[in-house]
DNA sequence: CCGCGAGCTTGATTTAGATCAAAGTCGCCA
DNA sequence: TGGCGACTTTGATCTAAATCAAGCTCGCGG
């Protein structure tokens, strides 16, 4: 549990200061926002949050990976959500959520005391945009995943995972084969894609053996062949992209 | 194609004026909401929308139930989402949606031009603020949605359902045993829960020889033992209320 | 340097739900 | 009033993925 105590930064210098909740605030708006901010950070594998738990603050995702799940009467899990730097934790106007928000690696959060951020947010209206704009945002993103969970079939599942990770790795840069590192054990990745870590395990094979993904070790693989690939995840054309 | 066409109401009359996009509108924010609005109606069956169809409005479902619904190269689809009234159509800040929208019964919808609602957001808190809301409000339910389509079984899948009809037929009335309307298809509840219609409709006749519900007719049912049928659902004690 | 344990792979078997295939029900329009 | 078509039920069979069951790999602490 040796977790880096991170020095509060400056919102000006923040890393997540163009996408998180504050990117539409000004100056003044941040001045606030900064009198009511804390720096909290979590080792990977600590809950953040449980699920009924009272919720003092909401915050941002400054730096790490964490995940939102939901569990039934007898334990099985399903991953409902995944947040990056900039995602938001916790919503306003309730005071609680309704899953468990876990570290998977170090996590630092940016948070705010939960009433003083509700009163901020009825003066503020560029908070309340941006968290609609974030909250939509994540609302496509769920519901691509529900396509993913009713309908596709585990190759389909996993392919589609793989080609996620890709498009957050290609960070701007030329999009030739990179490395791709993988965060989750298979059991975690199971969990995200509805599926077991078995099956996981095996649908990794499988597309080793076509010679679609190659493997260095068990947490890093470069895509052999992005078009291959793609023909995998059962989307049509281009995922969302008009032609 | 016989459509009703609805006079538009004033929306100090209308009947989602304390739920929609404009519930924390006050007087004077209604009135430029009105110059913008119109009224459009759309028979059972017809698409409102296709995926990628430039948006040029925004809109409320005043009355009737449309769905969304994402379709993959092979032509499965899985819905991924309910509209019924109040619940909003569109994003502001982008042209196109990511999936079709379909009117199951004859829908109303209250219109608004999508870039004079885009600028009447930037000049109006209450309008963002209410959209948050929404968009927060859906995204609960899709993350709902997301632990039944991944691991869910049959069973469950069918009686979660049901128990989400009962919910909303109990418009706070007493809850006694109340007759529950199926407005879907056999089809349709298959396309929401991730299943086949064959496989939604042997799980209705288990529940019934299971004596949990009672059919008078294929589309109307009564819950004969909702306690029992919460057991089947796979949810933890009362899904959410803290006791 | 060894051994332990967490995480992963691989194989054998089972099973829930899909798929394929009829036949039954019912509203509706001619 | 009869028959067509959309919807539904029911049955037989198949299969993808879960489950059960060993081993394997590798990093880490003693």
């Amino acid at each position: 549990m040796n977790i880096p105590s991170i020095a509060p930064i400056k919102c000006t210098q923040c890393p997540i200061r163009h996408r998180a909740v504050c990117a539409r605030c000004d100056e003044d708006e941040l001045v606030l926002l900064e009198s009511i901010k804390s720096y909290r950070t979590f080792a990977a594998g600590e809950t953040i949050l449980w699920r009924g738990e009272p919720l003092k603050y909401v915050s941002s995702v400054v730096s790490g990976v964490a995940t939102l799940s939901k569990t039934l009467q007898d334990g099985r899990t399903q991953m409902v959500g995944l947040l990056l730097p900039s995602d938001f934790i916790g919503r306003p106007g309730r005071s609680e959520i309704d899953f468990d928000v876990t570290a998977t690696v170090d996590v630092t959060l940016c948070c705010f005391d939960r009433v003083k951020f509700e009163k901020l947010i009825e003066q503020t209206p560029h908070l309340s945009q941006r968290l609609m704009e974030l909250a939509l945002d994540e609302l496509d993103a769920a519901r691509e995943w529900m396509l993913l969970l009713g309908r596709k079939t585990a190759r389909e599942k996993i392919s589609t995972f793989i080609e996620m990770l890709v498009q957050r790795s290609n960070t701007g840069r030329d999009s030739a084969k990179q490395t791709v590192s993988l965060h989750m054990t298979r059991d975690q990745i199971a969990n995200y894609l509805g599926l077991t870590l078995e099956t996981v395990s095996r649908q990794f094979g499988a597309l080793k053996k076509d010679g679609i993904i190659d493997f260095s070790d068990r947490h890093h693989f470069v895509v052999t062949d992005l078009a291959a690939l793609h023909d995998e995840t059962g989307d049509d054309a281009d995922g969302g992209v008009v032609i």
